[in-house]
DNA sequence: TTGAAAGCGCTACCAG
DNA sequence: CTGGTAGCGCTTTCAA
């Protein structure tokens, strides 16, 4: 069980110099050999190739080819937290595989590059050996946007911002909420809603707002969807300025249960219009405690459409965040001139219905 | 929304020389401001701090130091499966978060590196520019294992095998195994237990045997934990060779489900010792479909202690698969000089009870 | 504490 | 189709 850590290399450094020698042909054909096969006589590759099996070579040096080409074959993924966080949110994991799955067609490299927001961090990414950027959503005014820009090489971000000289793929947030919102207030049948919002920014304790002015908030994703569910009020009826938001901490079922404890202690509130499906998933759980019955006593819409949600009847907006890494790599790897539109659609289910309740708990 | 793929980098590159004529001393004093900021004058510092911040320069770009110092700043995670399903695997996901907070501690760059056992990704992970490596539990005949060997870098394998020249961390899974159907088995109390194993290699159907040969079994972790629960039959009296074992395709909570059904089709079996608590929901939840009672009818055990573990009352082996990550990321780094024993206890809950049973959806 | 020289291993460029 | 030349930007080595 004890290895040294400083083990020699078992194999002496092999260059392609050594391998042009033993195969008797100059270092540009081993190089073209490995690079453009195409342009090399079949002979010679032959002895390149012997050669290399001979002397145990694998192939140019990575580091030597970035330094001379320019080009890494790799991608870097950006996340706005620790990357532990990122491995525990199923939206950004599903983003992450779509871009893992880009990634395997062009025999990239993933290189995950946390963005905690200080200054080594934007120097890291900076300085990172790739030949591309795919972000997950940050505010807008992040200042690591403009030293990607300075960098010169392709990024995409999901859900933005629109930056300038950056490129951007997400639904239109706005529309959707106002549709999914519009689908919960039915109409006029509910006429009280409150809405459980993701965190902005480094927001480390949950705050109630009512008549939140959207502009208020920097996180674009965040901003949008408040936007469309004021648009739905308003062409309701509703006086958003009565409506409560709560802005959460961080996306978690137990914290969406902490969210609607607080928000139903207003017996009034008969709908909430919740950023994600596993904060909703959590308002389901705090209604059930209180034996609040959904939907008819309360209405609840998600964010998502996860797996959890379709079998919990949950209504939400569904998008396919693994299309969206998956569009976003491919444009930042050039194998696509343009991101695709990124789709969405309400699936209405029974926690915004009149008639049946949601399962509670699906076997 | 639309930007050119080519935009020329916006800085022309700057480099150290230019730094250090500047600044009016050598290109060696820039480098030592950034590498050795000990060995250098005040003075010095300062008057390259002050050129570089003149003309723009972020500091010694990474692909030359690289090639000219062997070093890269980062750490290479392999996965033995597409990344998609390391994201999506709830173990897997502790354990990259735990090498991924290593990782934050040392300013390393955490590159993935997908294994799908073609020769392509041998070469990949074998040229990949990284320090080292953490592997994810691989089989013993990886060839890719030879090649870790050969470059020459620490690696460390989660979960095994043991291979020459390689450090591996993991818990002892033969004695936990043992532990947990012991704990199930009650001292006789029941007799008829069957297992559902985690699938080996690229097993693509499901598959029973009746007295399976652990040595048979080339993944090592599921070879470890079926020796160990065959020791327990073995001390207990009970007839190994009418034991029957079902080898999953994957891990999931469907795929338990499923493999409760085909084995509670024998009446007799009142016990499942179940490799992960994935497999062990869904098996819970067949149970619950069949009308079976937890525990007096049947026992179940799972593996990992997971959140909804706990939440279900699964009896379950709990091991930290995030510290695992990081004891083998920060022994890679060389922060640590060995990798720390690997820690695991039995988890007795509800499930293996022989009054309560789990509470079947907690809120 | 500072500097000059050499060259890491490879590929762009140009020539044949 | 093949090859010579030059040099990517930096750090190691040695010297002062």
């Amino acid at each position: 069980m004890s290895v040294s850590r400083y083990s020699d290399p078992v194999n002496t450094r092999v260059t392609m110099a050594d391998v042009a020698a033993a195969a008797g042909v100059s270092t540009m054909s081993v190089s073209y050999t490995y690079n453009q096969p195409n342009r090399v006589s079949d002979a010679t590759k032959d002895r390149v190739h012997a050669a290399a099996a001979r002397l145990g070579y694998t192939g140019p040096n990575r580091a030597a080819r970035s330094l001379r080409s320019g080009k890494h074959n790799s991608i870097g993924v950006v996340l706005g937290e620790k990357l532990t966080y990122a491995f525990e949110d199923p939206q950004a994991r599903r983003f992450l595989s779509g871009i893992a799955d880009a990634c395997l067609d062009a025999d990239t490299a993933l290189v995950m590059l946390p963005n905690l927001h200080r200054d080594k961090d934007i120097a890291r990414i900076r300085d990172a050996q790739v030949d591309g950027y795919v972000v997950w959503t940050t505010e807008s005014d992040d200042p690591l946007l403009d030293a990607l820009v300075d960098t010169g090489r392709p990024t995409c971000i999901q859900g933005g911002p629109d930056h300038p000289g950056l490129e951007w793929i997400t639904i239109d947030d706005r529309a959707a909420a106002d549709a999914v919102a519009t689908v919960a207030l039915d109409d006029r049948t509910r006429t009280h809603p409150a809405i459980v919002a993701l965190r902005p920014d480094s927001l480390r304790t949950s705050t109630v707002v009512r008549g939140a002015d959207p502009s208020d908030v920097s996180m674009p994703v965040t901003r949008a969807r408040l936007d469309g569910y004021r648009d739905a009020c308003l062409r309701l009826g509703i006086d958003w300025s009565t409506v409560p938001t709560l802005f959460t901490t961080h996306n978690a079922r137990a914290e969406g249960a902490r969210a609607a404890r607080l928000l139903l202690q207003d017996n009034m509130i008969d709908t909430l219009l919740v950023m994600s499906d596993e904060l909703a998933l959590g308002a389901l759980d705090a209604a059930a405690a209180f034996g609040v019955e959904i939907p008819s006593r309360l209405a609840v819409t998600g964010w998502d459409d996860s797996t959890a949600a379709a079998a919990a009847g949950l209504t939400t907006v569904a998008q396919s965040l693994f299309d969206q890494g998956r569009s976003a790599a491919r444009w930042v790897l050039g194998l696509n001139d343009s991101v695709d539109a990124a789709a969405w659609r309400v699936e209405e289910r029974g926690s915004t219905g009149l008639e049946t309740g949601p399962k509670p708990c699906p076997t």
